[in-house]
DNA sequence: GTCTATAGTCGGATAGAC
DNA sequence: GTCTATCCGACTATAGAC
């Protein structure tokens, strides 16, 4: 992983900052190749344009987070086998800790700003993200809080209910000036991150416990 | 309120869309004045050019905003002013209800994504957006969790739980697509926020179960 | 107040040398 | 594969007519 310098990934990992910053038509490929140290022609040669460079960003994109996921992964896995409600309910409380991290924490800004950007204005670039990356996670929350509930919960709520519990992670991304302002933080930082994680826990658990009662009932 | 169809109003109103679709730099003022059926010559006329333009148009997000939320105001102020639990709770459930429809309905869109931009990249126009709306109401939504939890709830912690629940119907706004293409909807529309709002009434109530039962501890 | 015309800058693409 | 030089379109700002 020791930073290659080729030309083409030096290219597409400034590209992903400086679309993230700019967006797709904002951005400069003058400048994009300038922070790579390599002519603008390059883009040409190596992604055959513009639109080219964004969207083999993307798919790099999912691929650097496809990594960092894929060992939380593995454990959701193991929980779904086991069936056990502690072991879902740990699952899940890891699973939101992990996302926690990756989306908040501060060397994702670049890959979190991207993913933004499609997100209100989405091109193909989202297709190959949802696919690879989003997708398969939200499947396997559902499964966890399925086993939660004791199987009392359909898909399409158990979906929704993912994706709310999602949010109370991805506002300290998005609406990260009003966090931080509204806290009066200087920033999001490991101390203020660690704050951030005893909430979602509390949470979370408020949940489980309210759709554990319902598979009791 | 019905159309308004000065130069200054339409620019404005053309102004919040295109900024928010495209940003300050991506944002065209030949675009802006084109489809506001005006010269461009006229932005630098009224606004000074286009910086003045963008933040007359933050100005004028907030009061729309402000607007639309001055009524739930006055009913949180009204709950907190009653002091019980039940009141409180009630205010709760109609804050986040109302935020939702707010934030996630589909009038609300350019708006949003103005805001969301300013999220990403401060300017001056993000202290005017927060010092207007959002300080106001979260210091309310505080002060009610705090008669919730019977006064066991300091501000720190409670301007967390606030803001992560806030991401809640954030999220249906800012992931949208994730939203969208995770559930199999066609878009976001009456129906759809119907049924988010059922979720975070259930997530809500259960958080708030929990505070109470801290308050009787 | 409203509009036209124009100046000066910066954008992406590409041809062709090495 | 890498780089320079150049083309042409789009941008903001502004001067000045009405």
């Amino acid at each position: 992983m020791a930073a290659q310098t080729t030309t083409d990934t030096r290219l597409l990992d400034v590209a992903i900052d400086h679309f993230g910053r700019f967006g797709l038509s904002g951005a400069s490929t003058r400048a994009i190749a300038k922070d790579a140290e390599t002519p603008m022609s390059s883009i040409t040669y190596h992604f055959g344009g513009k639109e080219g460079l964004y969207l083999a960003a993307a798919q790099r994109i999912s691929a650097l987070m496809a990594a960092k996921l894929s060992p939380a992964v593995g454990d959701i896995d193991n929980a779904i086998a086991d069936g056990g409600i502690g072991a879902a309910r740990k699952a899940l409380h890891a699973t939101y800790a992990n996302m926690l991290r990756i989306i908040a924490g501060p060397d994702a800004a670049p890959l979190a700003r991207f993913i933004a950007r499609e997100q209100a204005d989405p091109t193909e670039a989202f297709s190959i993200i949802f696919e690879d990356m989003m997708a398969p996670l939200l499947t396997r929350v559902v499964a966890l809080l399925k086993i939660v509930s004791g199987g009392r919960l359909d898909d399409g709520e158990g979906r929704l209910r993912a994706i709310s519990l999602f949010g109370q992670a991805l506002v300290f991304r998005v609406a990260r000036q009003t966090a931080i302002r509204g806290m009066g933080w200087p920033d999001i930082g490991a101390k203020q991150l660690a704050a951030i994680e005893q909430v979602l826990y509390a949470h979370l658990s408020a949940v489980l416990d309210q759709l554990a009662a319902r598979g009791r009932t």
